[in-house]
DNA sequence: GTCTATATTGAGATAGAC
DNA sequence: GTCTATCTCAATATAGAC
């Protein structure tokens, strides 16, 4: 009785050497430079064997981002329940692969939708844990709710950590250096009062 | 006694159009999407021309990218010159239309030389003057200038911005309307401090 | 300045042998 | 599954007539 077919390991690995082919490609010369040609000379195989296991190069795209964005919910949600959430979650926020390749997946979704949804699912995902995880949380930081609404920090988190990290990698030279001094030093004043206030 | 050539009105005139055209593709298809014929079939003139006006495509970005890096130092000179400068800066920073090309612009230059060098002297330009500004507006606002650092408030400001109108074009609905709305209320109260500061 | 024609390069994708 | 060979299309850019 026929099973029916199992990929070989060697199948699955060299799935995952192509997605890691993209993502250098998609950081070193952008994600328009991603072709079937680029990723196949990276990952050592040839070109028409990428359509073998990615039929066109949106799916290649949409493979990338879900297993990108699939660590970035884990991440996401380690950090908000750890001993020190807001920090975990700035640190974790602040991870500059993440960031680059966010700002490439983020141009190519703007006008490719297969992409813009997949994107827009995995924000929204993080988006709803982050809030839903403020709701306790900013009253043991000595926020008022009413003054800072969660998706108002939420936003705020994420934005700066963005700006900061992209400037710093661009080498725009912003003043992004003092920003992230500024921040860590707000995110230990802060730990210290939630440390102070718990029993 | 042959004078220097100038270029006819009809010239500049086209070089404003195939920016104006460039904007267009840019934003509707992306920046990879910007080739000599996409331009040159929207702004209503032949290909090769485009070549013409300018030699390579780099230089048709660094064009485009000067025309609104101006555009977007001057409103910022005015929004933080404004009887309500916080206000007026929000409001500025939080354009669609720049927003977008912003993100096509900033994905486009972490690839290519020229347009990164460039991008580099307006971020630099406009956030040594929101730095400048701040250093006497905290204070009239009643924030502490330790805690808050105006490299982090000028990050802050900019990277809430851009996150809340990317994600609102993109549909991503992660909550930007609670968040522009928390932003709005925040400035409101600000300004009012302000206000009952003064003389 | 504006056009036609074209050289050159490389893209996505498929056919079909092995 | 993996290869070679190839189709088709479109890109940047240039030459050269007008």
């Amino acid at each position: 009785m026929a099973e029916p077919r199992r990929p070989r390991a060697a199948t699955e690995l060299k799935r995952a050497r192509l997605l890691d082919a993209t993502e250098e490609v998609m950081l070193e010369e952008g994600y328009a430079a991603v072709t079937s040609r680029s990723v196949a000379a990276r990952a050592g195989i040839n070109a028409p064997l990428v359509h073998y296991y990615f039929p066109t190069i949106d799916d290649l795209f949409v493979a990338v981002l879900r297993r990108r964005g699939e660590q970035g919910v884990r991440r996401m949600e380690q950090a908000l329940a750890s001993p020190e959430p807001l920090r975990a979650w700035w640190e974790a926020a602040s991870d500059p692969r993440g960031t680059a390749l966010l700002v490439e997946l983020m141009a190519a979704a703007n006008h490719r939708e297969a992409l813009r949804a997949e994107v827009g699912e995995f924000a929204r995902q993080v988006r709803a844990m982050q809030m839903e995880r403020l709701s306790t949380l900013l009253e043991e930081y000595g926020l008022d709710v009413r003054e800072f609404p969660p998706a108002l920090i939420a936003a705020a988190v994420h934005g700066l950590a963005f700006g900061i990290v992209q400037d710093a990698a661009a080498g725009y030279d912003t003043a992004t250096d003092e920003a992230a001094d500024g921040m860590a030093r707000l995110v230990a004043r802060l730990e210290e009062r939630r440390r102070s206030r718990a029993t």
